[in-house]
DNA sequence: TCACCCTTTGACCTGTTGGTCAAACCAGCA
DNA sequence: TGCTGGTTTGACCAACAGGTCAAAGGGTGA
C-alpha cells in the first residue's frame, strides 16, 4: 500500500501532489473513460513519475473512486438548493442557470459523469439509486405541489428534471460537437444557450 | 491483412459473420468505449475466437470505423426528412418523436455515438464538421425562414436542435440513471417522455 | 468424390499496462 | 550540522492486448 494513503494526508507536499494527481486524473479520466485511460497517462498529465503517483494513490481505481466521491457532491449541490418556500418559476430557472454554469465551469466533472453512466454506472449506482434518487424523489414532490396549486402548468416532474439536466449539460459532453456545428457563433454558446433555455422553461412552466 | 477483407464480402459464411461481429463490436465499443474495448471482449462477444475475428476485420480500428460509417446515415436520417414543405409544428414535433424512438430502438448506436463526441469525436470530426454540420445548416435555415414567417415562436434554431438531441438522447445514453431514478415508472418511460417533450416543443414552438 | 479455397484455430510474438521494490534523495527540525 | 522520516526513482515483473502465422478443418462446385 502507498505510503501516504496509509493515513489521512498530513504533509504540505502530500496535500500538493494530491490534488495534482486529482486534477491530472480528473482530465484524463473524464476524456477516456476508466478502462481508456492509463497511470502513465495521468502521471505524464501530472508531471510526475508513474511510482511517484502509485505513492500517493493505492491503484489507478483509488484514483477514480476518490473523484467520484467529490463529484456527487458537487453535482447534486444545485438541485439541493431548489427551494420549496420561493417563487416555484423562478426557482426552476435558478436550477437551469445553475447547471448550465456548472457545465461552462466544469465541464470535465460533466464528462465523467457521462462515462461513468454510459458504461452502466458500475461504480456509482449505489449514490444513483441512494442518495441521487432520494433528492430528485423529494424535489420532484414539490414540483408535483406546485403543479397541484396551478402555480406552474401541469408537468411530469420527473421529465423535466431530466429535461433540465439533459439540456444543459449536453453543452459540456458534446462540446464538441456543438463548437464544430456553431463554427464561429460558438464563442456566445453558453450566453445564447441560457437564453434559449431560460425562454424554453418559461413557456413549459407558465399555468 | 485479413483474407475476407481484401474484396467485397461475397460468401455466406462471411456476410453473416461480418454482421455477427459488428453486432458484437457495437454492444462492446457503446459500453466501453473504443480504448476501453478489446479485441478478445468483441470476439468473445460474438462466439468467435481473436483469430478467426481477424479473418474478418484487418484490426482493431477497422471494426469501429466500420461500425461509425454506418452510424452517421442513420443519425442523421430523423433530421434529413424535416420537410420544408410541411407544417412547421408538425413537422418538428414528428423529428422529436423520431429521434426518441431512435433512442429507444438503437440505444447502442445513441451511445457509440456519444462515447464517440465525448472523446473529442477523433475518428468523426470531419463527419461532424462536413456532413452534418452541412445538414444542420440546412435545416436552420429553414426552421429560421418559419421563424420569420410567424409559422412558429422565434428561437435560436441551433439551440432548438441541440435541444431535440439533448433531451431525446438521454433516455439512450443515461438511461441507467433514468432507469433507476424512476423506479417501476421506468416501464413507461418512452411513453412519458413522449408526452412531455411533446408538450415541452409544442409550448416553445407556439406563436 | 475430390480438389480447392474459404474458414478456423493454437501457438506465438511484441508492446503496453498495472503494480512492486530497494535504494537513493531530500526537507526540516533538534 | 546531522538525523529522521517523508519523497522520488530506475529497474523489474506478471498479466494483458493487438496482431501474426502455419497448419488443420470444412463446404461445395466440377
Amino acid at each position: 500500500m502507498a505510503r501516504a494513503a496509509a493515513s489521512k494526508t498530513r504533509t504540505r507536499i502530500q496535500r500538493e501532489k494530491t490534488e495534482l494527481i486529482l486534477t491530472a486524473a480528473l482530465e484524463v479520466f473524464a476524456t477516456y473513460g476508466y478502462r481508456g485511460s492509463t497511470i502513465d497517462q495521468i502521471a505524464g498529465q501530472a508531471g510526475l513519475s508513474k511510482p511517484n503517483l502509485l505513492y500517493y494513490f493505492d491503484n489507478k481505481d483509488a484514483i477514480h473512486s476518490r473523484l467520484l466521491e467529490r463529484l456527487l457532491e458537487t453535482w447534486l449541490a444545485p438541485l439541493h438548493a431548489l427551494d420549496e418556500n420561493g417563487e416555484p418559476i423562478t426557482e426552476i430557472l435558478a436550477y437551469v442557470t445553475r447547471k448550465l454554469e456548472m457545465a461552462r465551469d466544469f465541464p470535465r466533472e460533466s464528462r465523467l459523469f457521462a462515462n461513468e453512466i454510459l458504461q452502466g454506472a458500475p461504480r456509482i449506482l449505489d449514490q444513483i439509486a441512494g442518495p441521487l434518487k432520494t433528492l430528485v424523489d423529494e424535489k420532484a414532490l414539490i414540483i408535483r405541489g406546485w403543479s397541484q396549486q396551478n402555480q406552474i402548468a401541469p408537468v411530469d416532474p420527473y421529465h423535466l428534471i431530466f429535461s433540465i439536466w439533459s439540456t444543459t449539460q449536453h453543452y459540456a459532453d458534446f462540446d464538441t460537437q456543438v463548437s464544430v456545428v456553431l463554427g464561429p457563433r460558438a464563442a456566445t454558446r453558453f450566453d445564447d444557450a441560457a437564453r434559449h433555455l431560460t425562454d424554453m422553461f418559461t413557456k413549459l412552466l407558465r399555468p
